[in-house]
DNA sequence: CGCAATATTGACCACTCTCAATGAGGGTGG
DNA sequence: CCACCCTCATTGAGAGTGGTCAATATTGCG
C-alpha cells in the first residue's frame, strides 16, 4: 500500500518527473534551472499507461508533446493491410509526438511496451512559454533536430545494412541509451517482442531469432528470452561498417 | 547577355526568391506577408551551385538553413568505406540543413544535381527574429516536423516495400511535388542518376533499371534516359500497398 | 492445467545483389 | 565533323541473403 501510494503521490511524481525526464531533456541542452521550473509548471502527469495501452493513435488531434518518464513506448505507423511499421522505441527522457506538429494530427501511434509513465506538455502552452523564454525555441529545435538525425541514421541502416549489422546496431543503440541512463550497458531486458524488433529493423521475426542465435554461438552475446547480455561490445561494434546511431560525426 | 544579366540582377533574384522559395515555404504555413518580408530581409542569395558542387559537407559548422530556389539538391551521408547513403532529393521550396541544429554541425552533405540556387537563412538571425515574431517558432517547428514525417514515411518504405513499391513511390512522390510546383505531374526529367535513385531506395542500380524496364513493358511509364512519362498514375498508385509519402493520414 | 502467444529451428524458395558484357550518350580533342 | 573515350544505363546469368511456410519448443496467463 505504501508503495502504491508513493506511485500516485503528486509531489514525488513531480520530483521524479523533474529528475528523470525534464533534467534529462533540458540540462544537456543548456536550459537554465529557473526556465526548467517554468517548463515543469505547464506539464501534467496522466496516470501510467499499462502494457499495450495507447498514448495516442494515428489520426488523433495533436495537443501535446510527451516525454517518457519511466517504462518504454513503441511508436509505429498502422498500415492499410492491418500490419504496422515500427518507427522507434522510446526510453525515459525521450520526446514523442514531434512529427504531429505539421498537420496538428498524430501521424503515428504510440503504445506502452510495459507500464509506462509520461509527462504531458501541452503544445499551446509551450508556444506561449517560447514567447517568454527565447532560448526555449532553440532548445526545441535541437530536440526535433535530434529526432531527424536519428531517423536519418535509421535510413542509412535500412538502406545499406544486412541483418547482422541491423541487429548489432540495434543492440548497441540500446546499450548506449541504458548506459546514459545509469543502467548496465552490458546486460538489460528487452521490453519489445522479437516481432517488434524485426518490424523495426525491416527483418522477419525468424531472421531476428536466427541472428540472435548466431551472435550467441559466436560468444558475443547471451540471449535468454527478453534478457540480453553483451559480452563483447568491441566485437559487436566491429560488425557495424556503418556509423553508429547517434554519433555526432557520421562521415569517414 | 541579357539573359545572363537577368540571372545576377539582385532585384529579380529577390523577387524570384520570394515568389519561388519564400512563398512556398511560408504561405502554406500561414505566415503573414509582413513577417515574410522581415524573414526575407535576413536571407542572402549566394551564387548558384554548379552541378556536383557542394552546398555543405558533413562535418561543416552549421551557420544557416537553406531553401532551394531553383534546381535540385542531393542530401547524403558519406560512409567510412567511401560510399554514400542518399537521404533525399530536394526541390525548389524545400528546406535543407535542419538536422544540423542539434550538434551545430552538419551531419550530412548536400550537393547540386544541376545548376541550383538557394536562399541562405542565417540561423542566429533567424533566432533573433523568432524573438520578435512568436508565430515564427511554430512555423519552423512545422517545417522540421514535416521533414520528420517525410523520413518516417521513408522508413516505412525501406522497411516494408519491395523494389517495385519503392520505385513507384519514388516516381509518385516526384510527380506530386512537380504538380505542386506547377509542372506536369505526368512527364518530367530526373536530375539524379540511376545510381542515386538506387542508393536512395536501398536498391542496386541494376534493380532500378530492371524495374524501369518492367514498368515500361507493362505500359505504365515510358522511360528514356532522364525523361520519365507516367501514363497511368492510378496503376502506379495501385502498386503501392503502403501509404503514399506526404499523405496526411497514414493509417488504414 | 491447458490454451494462446511468443520464440526457435529447419527446409525451401524468391527477390535482389553481384559480376560481367553490351549499348547509348556526351564531351573532348584532333 | 568525326573518332575516341568515359560515364551511365541496360540486360543477362548465377549466387546468396533473407523471406515464407511449417513444425516444435517455451513461456505466460486465465
Amino acid at each position: 500500500m505504501s508503495a502504491a501510494s508513493r506511485v500516485i503521490d503528486l509531489t514525488n511524481i513531480k520530483v521524479a518527473c523533474r529528475e528523470c525526464s525534464l533534467a534529462r531533456l533540458c540540462l544537456p541542452m543548456g536550459l537554465e534551472r529557473a526556465d526548467m521550473d517554468r517548463l515543469d509548471a505547464i506539464m501534467s502527469r496522466p496516470r501510467p499507461l499499462r502494457r499495450g495501452e495507447h498514448l495516442f493513435r494515428a489520426g488523433d488531434n495533436f495537443r501535446s508533446l510527451f516525454a517518457v518518464r519511466s517504462g518504454s513506448l513503441k511508436v509505429y505507423t498502422p498500415c492499410q493491410d492491418g500490419t504496422e511499421q515500427v518507427l522507434g522505441f522510446h526510453l525515459p527522457g525521450e520526446l514523442v509526438g514531434l512529427d504531429a506538429i505539421e498537420h496538428e494530427r498524430h501521424v503515428c501511434s504510440a503504445k506502452g511496451l510495459e507500464t509506462t509513465t509520461v509527462c504531458t506538455m501541452p503544445y499551446e502552452r509551450l508556444q506561449d512559454l517560447v514567447g517568454d523564454i527565447p532560448s526555449l525555441h532553440h532548445h526545441f529545435m535541437k530536440l526535433i533536430s535530434k529526432e531527424l538525425a536519428r531517423d536519418e541514421a535509421m535510413l542509412l541502416l535500412l538502406g545499406k545494412g544486412n541483418a547482422e549489422e541491423r541487429l548489432a546496431t540495434f543492440l548497441l543503440s540500446l546499450s548506449q541509451r541504458f548506459r546514459e541512463r545509469g543502467f548496465s550497458e552490458s546486460e538489460f531486458n528487452l521490453s519489445m517482442s522479437r516481432h517488434d524488433i524485426g518490424n523495426y529493423l525491416g527483418l522477419a521475426v525468424e531472421t531476428v531469432s536466427r541472428m540472435f542465435s548466431r551472435l550467441q554461438d559466436e560468444g558475443v552475446v547471451t540471449v535468454h528470452r527478453k534478457n540480453i547480455q553483451l559480452h563483447d561490445l568491441g566485437r559487436l561494434r566491429a560488425m557495424i561498417h556503418l556509423p553508429e546511431p547517434g554519433s555526432p560525426m557520421r562521415c569517414g
